[in-house]
DNA sequence: TTTACCTTATAGCCTATTGCATATTATTTC
DNA sequence: GAAATAATATGCAATAGGCTATAAGGTAAA
């Protein structure tokens, strides 16, 4: 077992980045809305996230409140410089993620499912290891 | 972007994922308490998960009432056998992980943060696909 | 055995995330 | 331009997870 100090630390990262997991699902979703040329509606977030209406809009008050999202009434949401960033970095992040399952021989299903769970825990230093190792193609069946 | 129908599923198995979490970290815990023969105290939980110890007894209710723990009073917390077999579960899943991003050549203080995080989102599917490319030895550097 | 300490319980409060039901406000269409 | 429709907003409730402060119950040592 790992000393008091390392574990706690472990457990409090964690949390933190728990908290940033609905931030990062919704403005990368928002970013795809916007990038396949539609509108980002309240109602399609809801759909693709399979939550309702009002829970989109109280959490885009939050996105909004830190700077991630702008809206125009009635015309949908749209990404700020800071949004667009999030969006780019946790996009690619998520697509490696995926990737490199894939390579490892994990069927589509079940890659896109663990992506969408694994990715938002997964650091610089690991992506760059799942990168290196795509590259060298030591994976490859 | 995948249709909607996936992609909803996919976020709302996410959803269902992320409410084991704590209960997976508290069963792992404990187990590795009991094992290293200390009790395992509503203190010591708190310590080593860094939260205060009104925040284990409120959760320890909910291991209690989903049938994992059960307490003997001022003596501690113990397993039954459903928590044991999680704990045992979610221990060998953990380890797994960790080892496959060391194998991978992430470096030890990463490797333990990053499989805090991911453990609770990896299938068996994936584990399995780890499993194998750490006995192939593929990833040895 | 009585006090001091350790452990647990309880009360009250907070934020986050979800839901349902129901307004309200634009936009469109006839 | 008025009615139908689409998009948002809002009110109320529930669950989960966290906190501080304080009380109370066992254990053990002086």
């Amino acid at each position: 077992m790992p000393d008091v100090e390392s574990q706690c630390e472990g457990f409090r990262h964690a949390r933190e980045a728990r908290r940033n997991v609905l931030i990062e699902d919704y403005v990368e979703l928002i970013d795809d809305l916007l990038t396949e040329g539609q509108e980002a509606r309240q109602v399609d977030i809801a759909d693709r996230l399979g939550v309702s209406q009002p829970t989109v809009a109280k959490m885009l008050v939050r996105l909004v409140a830190e700077g991630f999202v702008t809206r125009k009434p009635y015309r949908g949401i749209f990404l700020t410089d800071a949004g667009l960033a999030l969006a780019e970095t946790v996009r690619a992040r998520h697509q490696l993620v995926e990737e490199f399952l894939l390579a490892l021989g994990v069927d589509a299903v079940t890659a896109r499912l663990d992506a969408e769970g694994m990715e938002h825990f997964v650091s610089d230093a690991t992506l760059e290891a799942f990168r290196t190792a795509l590259k060298t193609g030591v994976l490859r069946r």
